[in-house]
DNA sequence: CTGTTAGCGCTTTCAG
DNA sequence: CTGAAAGCGCTAACAG
């Protein structure tokens, strides 16, 4: 079944008596002045219609689509959250955002999602800096489309125009230090591979974090796919004193260790203390409450919106940084708080 | 910063030796036979080129986008899962997804989001059910977009051509079931008016279930964002013999009272017996784990794709059902189980 | 099997 | 201030 055919801006001109070039002026051109008259009648006449304009025609004419297209891994949690934003941000810019999933970190769909985006001829690309290798990431620059990476540290400059990354380094090692305050000695990060420049991040955090304090603190890693959490954590505070703290990767992390605990009965902040990140609804709600690190993503989407339009519309180049780190805010609750 | 020119297949034409056509043949049609040796040629072409398909001018040219919209009231949780599993099918079916958020269920971001969706002359829609008022659903209908609804009771023939709706009104009517088989004399539904359209179907579902009972059985109604949980469950428990039987709205709302209920040491299910619905992450990791019913995701949005690709392929008027109700799954954990 | 040609709907000089 | 006309890149008859 064929579509029905919408109203043209040839229709419009016919009902307003005048020409296709004085209607596409008037209706989608804001720098071009007309009569009053003529606008007026213009106006009236694509209202009566019901006249759409045709982004497909526009773009093509034009050579530019005001829209941005977005790769992330998935539409839940952090991600979904991100995506809302930045699609606010892009909308108040006056591009559309078109946004993709890969699927949890699938190299190839976001192989694919990344061709069709530059198929539709996209202006910019906002990507969650992962799996898709170095292929696929240079066969975006060859085709000149300018890329801002969110959380993608250390990409060589011809290939992104900048990245907006979290300071997940900084939050991990300053989780360690709220943790020795709190009377830990013995310090634990339960990380995600699932996640694995992410963790990195988080991993080196915690590292420089715990590291500081020497040989007076005993610190460890572990992935928490391959653990039995109860055990874990039985086994952990059979093995030291307590309070044990731990890091966790995220609040989704957190709260399967807080069960753990809670089938444990352990008591926090006593026996043992725990600090997601996120500040998802989980640690918000759950019990005890999860201490986590607050994500600014609004701040973090208009930075991200941002670079890249400087870039579109060939803003004088701005002693911008490059690599923008937004920090996280640390938010307390029962599961260190003394 | 004009965006550097793109590879046409007017340039792949004249590497290959061929004419436009039979590029746009080779390339981008697949009925169209050509013999092995213009493949080659226009294939090598193409690829040494970098050519890739302008999907703004096919669209065009063809009057038909491959390209279907849909509108969800935010990205996160049960909203993101189905986005995701949305772009899986409709990418299976040859077709791309536009993904939008309303921002919570704010009825000028639909508007607006429709009207950008329409400009892309999307060949259908997707919406899930809700603020858009009866004007803007009009107008989309009235361009002749079909529209597929998620979650939408009721709608008018002429609007929709169908919806694809979760059995939540007997998932809570069944909640009532269980509750009461477990020794339940109470049973409780907290809503969360929030998602409007949603939360009558549960209350329908919790008013059915309960009232089977007769006077054996009392029941009451509550809004979550209206409440004290820890209050309500003392007070509950102090007006009323053990156990307490609550239907919570989701399993956001269900940690809640899970939070609530552990602060003041209530046990499960002895005291209080709860259920949630969405078997989010949280139901399945929280402690104790929350008894909930699961989202059959692929299958709701196989359906609605299919509901949609019917149409749009002017398949013969399969006798089809105009709203399909996907039943949901209980899973029972220890909130409820005896 | 291949090429010619007329659009698709809109933007954009460039004359009037 | 307005209009004629030349595209944008691709598809779809229709001839050859």
């Amino acid at each position: 079944m064929s579509k029905p055919k919408q109203v043209t801006i040839v229709e419009v001109a016919e009902a307003a008596g005048v020409s296709i070039a004085t209607v596409s002026n008037v209706l989608n051109r804001g720098g071009i002045r007309s009569s009053k008259e003529t606008i007026r009648k213009v106006e009236l006449a694509a209202e009566q219609l019901g006249y759409r304009r045709n982004t497909m025609a526009a773009g093509l004419s034009r050579n530019k689509t005001f829209e941005i297209g977005l790769i992330v891994p998935g539409l839940t949690s952090y991600y979904g959250q991100l995506a809302e934003h930045l699609q606010i941000e892009a909308h108040n810019a006056g591009y559309h955002l078109s946004v993709f999933s890969s699927g949890g970190f699938d190299p190839d769909i976001e192989r694919r999602n990344l061709e069709v985006l530059q198929q539709r001829r996209v202006d910019g690309l906002i990507c969650h800096g992962l799996a898709m290798g170095f292929e696929s990431t240079r066969s975006i620059v060859n085709s000149g489309t300018p890329l801002v990476l969110i959380n993608g540290w250390d990409w060589p400059e011809d290939i992104s125009i900048g990245s907006v990354n979290l300071g997940f380094a900084e939050a991990c090692k300053q989780s360690c230090q709220v943790l020795v305050d709190r009377g830990c000695t013995v310090l634990c990060y339960v990380g995600s591979k699932v996640s694995k420049v992410i963790d990195e991040q988080r991993r080196m955090g915690f590292m420089a974090g715990a590291s500081q304090y020497g040989s007076q603190l005993v610190h460890e890693i572990v992935e928490h796919r391959e653990l039995d959490m109860e055990a874990y954590l039985k086994d952990l505070l059979q093995r030291h004193s307590a309070p044990v703290g731990i890091v966790a990767f995220d609040d989704h992390v957190a709260l399967k260790l807080l069960t753990a605990a809670n089938k444990l009965q352990l008591n926090f902040p006593k026996q043992l203390q725990l600090i997601g990140i996120n500040n998802d609804y989980i640690a918000i709600n759950s019990f005890p409450g999860i201490s986590s690190w607050d994500i600014p993503y609004s701040y973090q989407a208009k930075m991200a919106i941002n670079k890249l339009l400087n870039k579109l519309t060939n803003q004088p180049e701005t002693d911008e940084v490059r690599e923008i780190e937004v920090p996280l805010v640390f938010i307390e609750r029962e599961t260190t708080k003394i």
